[in-house]
DNA sequence: CCCGCAAACGCAACAATGTTGCATTTGCGG
DNA sequence: CCGCAAATGCAACATTGTTGCGTTTGCGGG
């Protein structure tokens, strides 16, 4: 019934899930296809906005939790906890590019800004102990939300 | 009907909160006691637990959110969220003996471990924003879930 | 010492997020 | 083209956090 999908990164996105090893479905694709295209993390809420949108049918809650476990298990998306205790995902191509930098959460209205400066280098870690991610997490208030006059 | 409470920080936690500006109440006290004495952030349902294992009434769950909210909001404690997604509650001074090192998460069991070296200097912020606090967040596998050999 | 008011509390109900069970559909190998 | 296992959709549930409202209580004033 739908005419040729006009997505040009819809191969891209099958590409990478079928060499994770996981079947290939039009879920796993689209959803995919919105964390590629997102410029920061998505909670779950703004992926099923984002699905919707489409002239294609919207995923189910619960599916789009088990796609994003699935994806994240394969190793194609990272998972996160924001300030407001949600999670949220993201390609981890995107995460890469991310590691890069600084992040500011503002405390106020939840948003995340990029900073330019680079992060320290780890710490020594107790024997043992192996080193996974480095999180330079800065909290405050950003530019929007520091004016005074907020009624 | 209750003897004399035997609890000898209960006058120190009245004497904050009554300095905080907010009405001194039993339940105010116990929850600003409970968290002087933890070693590390609770979330909701640790602290219901410590205030019912107590002789004395549990507290309703509603109230405990606000009463937290209000020593937040006055100062008093310090609100987090963990990599679960659940907010914790800490005494904002055991926050601050804590903001001088840097934690790594186990993203296996979950635990927190304290390294001993020193946060790095917070970065330089773009116009308008404003700093609060900055976490330095290792995350990894901890010695005990690094073991090869696990069923 | 008693009164009254506003703050704080307890209860009920609700909202958002995340999980589990099970029947049905679908990718994809044979 | 068939069939099986994986993936999906639906319903129901669990946990965490919030809101409304009537009642209780801290505490200042009389």
């Amino acid at each position: 019934m739908a005419r040729a999908l006009p997505s040009p990164s819809i191969s891209v996105s099958s590409e990478l899930i079928r060499a994770a090893g996981i079947k290939v479905t039009q879920g796993r694709v689209r959803v995919l296809d919105v964390l590629h295209a997102a410029s920061q993390p998505l909670c779950h809420a703004e992926m099923e906005g984002r699905l919707g949108g489409d002239q294609l049918a919207a995923i189910d809650r619960v599916t789009l939790y088990r796609i994003l476990d699935s994806l994240v298990a394969c190793g194609l998306a990272l998972k996160a906890v924001d300030t407001r205790g949600v999670f949220r995902f993201s390609a981890s191509g995107a995460q890469r590019q991310h590691a890069k930098h600084i992040h500011f959460r503002c405390t106020d209205c939840g948003g995340v800004f990029c900073l330019k400066a680079e992060p320290p280098p780890p710490p020594k870690l107790p024997r043992g102990f192996r080193l996974g991610e480095v999180e330079f997490d800065v909290r405050g208030t950003c530019a929007g939300c520091s004016l005074p006059d907020r009624s």
